[in-house]
DNA sequence: CCTGGGTCCAGGAGTTGCTAATAAGCAAC
């Protein structure tokens, strides 16, 4: 169980503490314990000696056991057993936290999504102590966004579904296919090609709950759902037949539509042929046109993780990092980068612990140190960079005077902060921030969070054409909640000659490991070597970054 | 519920700014 899996129903009971009315303080303290184990580099389990953290006592040291035994806790389960099941959902609706849940519960008898709705609708809200027609007309909006993201999951929460549904198929030749092959950002259900003898659904397939049947494109399939709500398809097809199967039920429908028309084939590769088209790396298959221009896309050299010699834009202790600068540095020589561009935030960000000018200083000092010792001590060449996270203020402007911004060898400029813009007004900030001759890369350009939040409205074009004119890269932030540059400006960035920079924006060492969810969106974007910033090499590193 | 001194109970809250309200809640990593 990983600390944030145990930080969760922390978190979770802080709210329903506060949704029920109850003391501020003990909420509170359910709060603080579930943040600070978030953050702690070590890995809690049944042997560690919870009380000895700071603001975690006898009370909640029991509740940790608890939650490491079962997932949950007495506490938590008699709240929830204790509240309207559906005001879970009203506290989704961004805007709304447990205050203005339990006002809305206690004043208007709202318990569900729906019946916030409704009230909204009827303009029942706006004369809410503390609401107005401001806030009722964002309830309705909010929901909108929240029905849009319910029933899909980011890819990397669905993915470790997989494994258990491979085991329940033992015996059975399977294929992960659909949108999950394909990489999309975020998945309904998980799609499986199951080889069977006669193509047909076996009993022993059936063993997903409200298990539903079906046939598309000539493939009988089963869909339902499993333990954890995640929906799972399987096809079945005739082992002669999986190239083919494998290919339609890959999608997206402009494939499946030319491939279900093909030959019976047990090569995708053969079965892409009698279509008439080149086989191309499944992610590839959502490009715009790409069923017209096969040809083209196979023949990209697309980037691996191997091909990375760099990982830029890391967090360490130095400001909301778990790792220190060392061992964060240490991590990444040990998975053989030959640099690391430690950049955390700048002062502004308080919540983020950001870095003082006096921090900065220290945090420069430590690299020289290290970078003196990795040089002597006989290993593979490694060298650490000196970056920051500088916000990017209202007004465009970076986060520091202008000769601490020259003290940095590189500076990711991103947005965190002020996120209702219009898209002129972001778009503006945005281009100011790039035009900035000490910004390098423009970090997670929409700020969006995948199923979570939207992000502030920018004109792409505009951006890349900025980038593009001032020698800035891009951002395509690899952690599965943001993968954003999305890969659908990918191609755009390519053909304006802005180099896509890969980052995990890791705050803790397995973070690092993120950057192949970056990758895979990357690829999807046809992004190949030369046009991967982090891929260049130590010296072509150091000489872009020296550049005019 | 935690901490800390009063060893049972008082007093407590990562910070700051924005939003949309007219005081306080929420969101930013």
């Amino acid at each position: 169980m990983t600390n944030k899996e145990i930080a969760r129903p922390l978190k979770e009971t802080a709210a329903l503490l506060e949704l029920t009315g109850g003391n501020p303080f003990r909420a509170r303290a359910f709060a603080n314990a579930a943040r600070t184990i978030e953050r702690m580099d070590e890995r809690l389990s049944e042997q560690t000696d919870v009380t000895e953290i700071q603001g975690i006592g006898k009370g909640l040291a029991s509740q940790i056991a608890e939650i490491l035994e079962r997932g949950s806790f007495d506490v938590r389960d008699d709240l929830l057993g204790s509240i309207p099941p559906g005001i879970m959902d009203v506290l989704k609706v961004k805007g709304l936290g447990a205050k203005k849940a339990r006002v809305l519960w206690k004043s208007l008898g709202i318990q569900t999504l729906d019946e916030l709705e409704a009230a909204a609708l009827a303009g029942r809200i706006a004369d809410l102590d503390g609401f107005g027609a401001r806030s009722q007309e964002s309830i309705l909006e909010n929901i909108v966004l929240l029905r849009s993201y319910m029933g899909r999951r980011r890819l990397a929460d669905a993915a470790p579904f997989l494994p258990y549904i491979t085991s329940e198929l033992e015996g059975y030749t399977t294929r992960v296919t659909g949108d999950a092959r394909r990489h999309l950002n975020d998945v309904e259900r998980l799609d499986l090609l199951v080889e069977t003898d006669d193509g047909d659904i076996p009993g022993r397939l059936m063993w997903l709950m409200d298990a539903e049947t079906g046939e598309e494109h000539g493939l009988r399939w089963v869909e339902g759902t499993i333990e954890g709500g995640m929906t799972v398809r399987l096809t079945a097809c005739v082992p002669s037949d999986a190239g083919r199967a494998l290919a339609i039920t890959t999608g997206p429908a402009a494939f499946a539509e030319k491939l279900a028309r093909t030959p019976p084939s047990d090569s995708e590769q053969d079965a892409f042929k009698e279509a008439g088209l080149t086989w191309i790396d499944p992610g590839l298959r959502d490009m715009d046109g790409a069923v017209d221009r096969t040809d083209a896309l196979a023949s990209l050299h697309l980037v691996t993780v191997e091909d990375l010699h760099g990982c830029l834009h890391n967090h360490s202790t130095y400001s909301d990092g778990a790792h220190t600068l060392k061992e964060m540095a240490d991590a990444c020589r040990s998975r053989g980068y030959s640099y690391l561009g430690i950049c955390d935030h700048s002062q502004s960000l308080k919540v983020a612990n950001g870095m003082d000018v006096k921090t900065v200083k220290r945090q420069q000092a430590e690299i020289k140190a290290l970078n003196e010792a990795y040089a002597l001590d006989g290993g593979p060449e490694f060298k650490i960079f000196s970056g920051v996270e500088s916000d990017i203020l209202n007004d465009g402007s970076l986060d520091y005077e202008e000769e601490v911004l020259a003290s940095f060898d590189f500076i990711v400029a991103s947005v965190h902060t002020g996120f209702n813009m219009s898209e002129a007004a972001a778009t503006e900030r945005l281009v100011t921030a790039i035009k900035n001759p000490y910004t390098s890369i423009l970090g997670h350009p929409t700020g969006r969070l995948i199923l979570r939040r939207e992000g502030y409205p920018i004109d792409h074009e505009a951006v890349l054409q900025a980038c593009a004119a001032h020698g800035v890269a891009i951002e395509l932030n690899a952690n599965p909640w943001r993968l954003d540059l999305d890969w659908t400006w990918v191609e755009r960035a390519r053909q304006l000659g802005v180099p896509v920079s890969i980052n995990p924006d890791a705050h803790a060492i397995d973070q690092i490991d993120l950057t192949a969810w970056g990758v895979r969106a990357a690829r999807k974007g046809g992004l190949q070597v030369p046009e991967c910033l982090n891929a260049l090499s130590l010296a072509e590193f150091t000489a872009w970054i020296a550049r005019s």
